[in-house]
DNA sequence: AATGAATGAGACTTCATTCAT
DNA sequence: TATGAATGAAGTCTCATTCAT
């Protein structure tokens, strides 16, 4: 694949991104989406076999910047506790930096008519590597017992809900306020 | 008659909840909505203005009947972490029981194409139980002196996360586990 | 037939004129008609067989008030010349005090959709005055021998043209102007 | 391809001219316009925003045709007299050669429910034509001194008025008679 | 006799997708 | 390879008419 077409295809994906986000799936024809992306219609259609293929490659492509984005300045040495707070910062901070990213992921997670299947496929890939840190946090019990799935949500839950009024501009969140969130959650589910 | 004009716009208030829980809004067309509410598709529109309004009434309805589940068996006499647990059991469980309300509700928050007034108007509604109790509290010096709305979304995002894995059946919730949930919550919060 | 009903039966007829006349047959809906004379649509149903049946007979009916005013200080004895200045006077008066009635019956005698035989059988019935007429003129050598049509064409044709004009604001009629318009048809068709 | 572009557009304005003068606008569903036309429903979206516009597009071609066929064999060297003679037996030939054309700009100008601007915009590029020649006409004391729009009414009217009989049937025109009818419309109009 | 809630055929329009260039 | 004109299935909504009250 020469750079030329790769060019396409990210044009189109960030088109898509900006298109999705503002307007939703079913608010963005084709058409619009071909222009916003400076391509013809039917080139979209030699990338993606249609509509949804745009869609679940978006998600895709975003899920794995936002693992990313999680995983930087994080390594297995550091106390638990730092790790914690900085990968849901990271995540935190990712998503206020990228509104338009978290929002389209958001609605896709919601989206009924998506093919089931791609969208577990690209969910676990992302919550693997938080369920190995919590398992592993659990076992030197610095975390409490609880379930793996249950300590996700509480702070996947709290993080996800910051951004999301934070993008409504229901709260405006900084640096320090950030960080006083994080330290909440860590409050749930230290031991 | 009063009583057989409400059944029909119950009626189709709940195929509507049915189909757009399961289908989505984009997914559920006018002629699909009157035959699961066995109605004309002309009746829908002597009831409703518009697609969109019957997603608005619906919505309206059901944060209603989430903001009472929600007060149920709370009292201000109860000491604040009786009713911190109980408010949040109350809507986890709330949420479980209505698998498709959740669904909607949440689809409805995400959704671009709706008109943003409505939304703020009942949202705002909702929250503001909260609000007000949260600030009780933090009076109090029971609850940390976090700005309300962090100290919501802590809470609720834990709540909103676990329903939502919970439906997807990635996890499975139980009155003990829920229970272990929310204390979860209230270690994040008390003071 | 009592007095109500017959009551009923014109005001539907009333509000068919405003509403005909205002936005057209097709963007007049029964039930706005039904609103508009004060009556359930049902009850339309009752005096009309549908709504073309409401159209024909306010067709009929103005057709037959136009004849009337076109009539009025007209007798036999008259000179020829007045009579004819009278009719088209009258006539255009008639149209231009009733703008609704003249929107109304020239929209009806272009629609394609109404029923032909009825549009002819009320037509004929309103030409049938001036045909005599005319034959008369053209008998003692006052009017030209002309095809009865033609000289009609020409009369009348003028006549609407004003009409429409005046109504449309494209000219202002006063009785002076009106006057000299209706000489100068006269001068065409005098011999 | 310009060729091509201009064949679609162009197939679907004849067809709509045929349909729209056979059974009005409103009797003509897109649908059956698309047939007509030989081009699918999406395509007549592509050159033309809603049925609004083909209408208001159809109108403004034929409008100009009009006037072109008004103005053939005219110059200004010519009499008067004889200029005006040409100039409506130009139109009403131009007229009965095209009853359809004929039928649709009448309907049109008597639709309320088009836009009004628009209705003006083409009417006036019309008649300013005529306006010029009339102004002349009076300013060489060849036409009677009244009002232009009175002129304009008394010619126009004859001509609307036979076209409208011929093509309904109740009058038939030939060239002898054509000729005597704006001879006639001139004697009116001549001083 | 009068009503108006209910109906559903059918109108307009959109938009994902195809295919000839 | 890239394009975008063409398509028509399918969606939303209107409105003439019916019929039970």
């Amino acid at each position: 694949m020469t750079k030329s077409d790769c060019d396409k295809r990210i044009a189109i994906l960030n088109a898509a991104l900006e298109l999705f986000s503002e307007n939703g799936f079913h608010g963005t024809p084709m058409t619009l989406l071909a222009d916003r992306a400076n391509v013809g219609i039917g080139t979209i259609y030699r990338y993606f076999k249609n509509k949804e293929e745009v869609i679940v490659n978006l998600y895709r492509e975003l899920k794995g910047e936002s693992v990313a984005a999680m995983r930087e300045n994080i390594t297995k040495e550091m106390p638990i506790r730092e790790q914690f707070i900085n990968i849901f910062e990271n995540l935190l901070k990712f998503y206020i930096a990228n509104p338009q990213k978290f929002s389209f992921m958001e609605q896709y997670s919601y989206s009924p008519f998506i093919n089931c299947a791609a969208k577990q496929q690209v969910c676990s890939a992302y919550a693997e590597s938080l369920v190995n840190f919590f398992e592993y946090g659990k076992k030197h019990q610095v975390i409490k017992d609880l379930s793996t799935q249950l300590i996700f949500a509480t702070a996947n839950g709290q993080v996800v809900s910051l951004a999301k009024m934070h993008i409504a501009g229901e709260i405006s969140l900084d640096d320090k306020i950030i960080r006083s969130a994080i330290e909440t959650s860590w409050d749930a589910l230290k031991r």
